[in-house]
DNA sequence: GAATTAATTCTATACATATGAAATTAATTC
DNA sequence: GAATTAATTTCATATGTATAGAATTAATTC
């Protein structure tokens, strides 16, 4: 799923109070354009193009009676939408397409210099966070490091390696066996 | 009820694809202004006007944590706006507001001089029908009139008396008794 | 075929709104 | 208290849209 533009079209549709009057007098019976025109006091011009952004997103349909448009509500298309907003499964789908590591990719380069390396240690601890949970990606998963290796590693950020150390044990992201052992990497 | 925009202002406010992510996200998560401006890419500031517009229909609410607004979903205004939206109660209350003889005024007028005779006689059914229940009204329930006096009557809207009062009869708004006997009018 | 009529399409206009830069407010940190 | 920071508000602008008159289309009636 790419976006959900038919569903903001289907909002949008409904997002008009004249479309709603419209909407509830066809729930009742089908009306002509002329009728629905006298009835929510609009012009037949004006009623069209009402009319066409409801058939556009499906919840009305029309068919034609002697010349008249005789216009009908799609139930159908109501209820189906319906299940489609409010489900669980269509609040996932809005949340999938969108990169849920944006805001740590915005921070860790607001904190780096062009070299990588890092201007400061952020104060803020969600910023912290969002730099220590990319810092952590220099260590491979399930390899063992010693307190010199990870401080190699992480001096190529930032030269205050002990307090980088430290926030990534204390954030959970490294772990640290018993008393001096050795380091790694959690999940 | 004299309108429903309360109904119009939530659709609204879905009604825009930004929003319409912002509350996906809010649907797994609470998440503070700047955090929803990285992953919807856009500036706090318009999503702080975003934001506005859903907490004004109540689909979302803020609390302050430290000093950022951490904004999450209301998901009992999510259902409940569902039940109101596509309930038929909902929609006979959109209809009942509404003028359902306006049409009728309309066609009337539009087929009448000043001094509330006919210009002529409708010759499209609808219109007709529009024109004969108007002039009904000119006659008192359980009433009984002679054919001369349903002429009389009739005389002051248009000259063929003859044809209107066999409309009368043939669109079942007026019922003659046997043979040569009385007029009245139904219901 | 000419006239009538409902509906749509075209066009112009007025109003609404999404966006972000700049200024302001409110809260926190040092 | 000064500096920092998140959020909001203000303001300008560009885009979108509701409305209805005019022109056009399609169908019916006479």
């Amino acid at each position: 799923m790419t976006d959900n533009p038919e569903l903001v079209a289907v909002f949008k549709a409904l997002a008009d109070p004249i479309r709603l009057k419209i909407v509830g007098l066809l729930a009742r019976q089908p009306y002509s354009v002329e009728q629905l025109a006298a009835l929510v006091e609009r012009k037949p011009s004006t009623i069209s193009h009402h009319l066409a952004k409801l058939n556009e997103v499906g919840l009305v349909s029309a068919r034609a009676e002697s010349y008249y448009n005789i216009y009908q509500l799609e139930p159908a298309a109501l209820e189906e939408t319906t299940r489609r907003i409010f489900s669980k499964e269509q609040m996932s789908a809005a949340t999938a397409e969108v990169d849920l590591d944006a805001y740590d990719r915005k921070v860790v380069n607001d904190f780096s210099l062009p070299d990588g390396r890092l201007k400061t240690i952020p104060a803020q601890r969600k910023k912290l966070l969002a730099v220590l949970r990319h810092l952590v990606q220099a260590f491979e998963p399930d390899v063992r490091y010693s307190e010199k290796q990870v401080n190699d590693i992480l001096a190529r950020y930032h030269a205050d390696t002990a307090s980088l150390r430290r926030e990534l044990v204390g954030s959970q992201l490294m772990q640290r066996e018993g008393g001096g052992g050795d380091y790694w990497r959690i999940k």
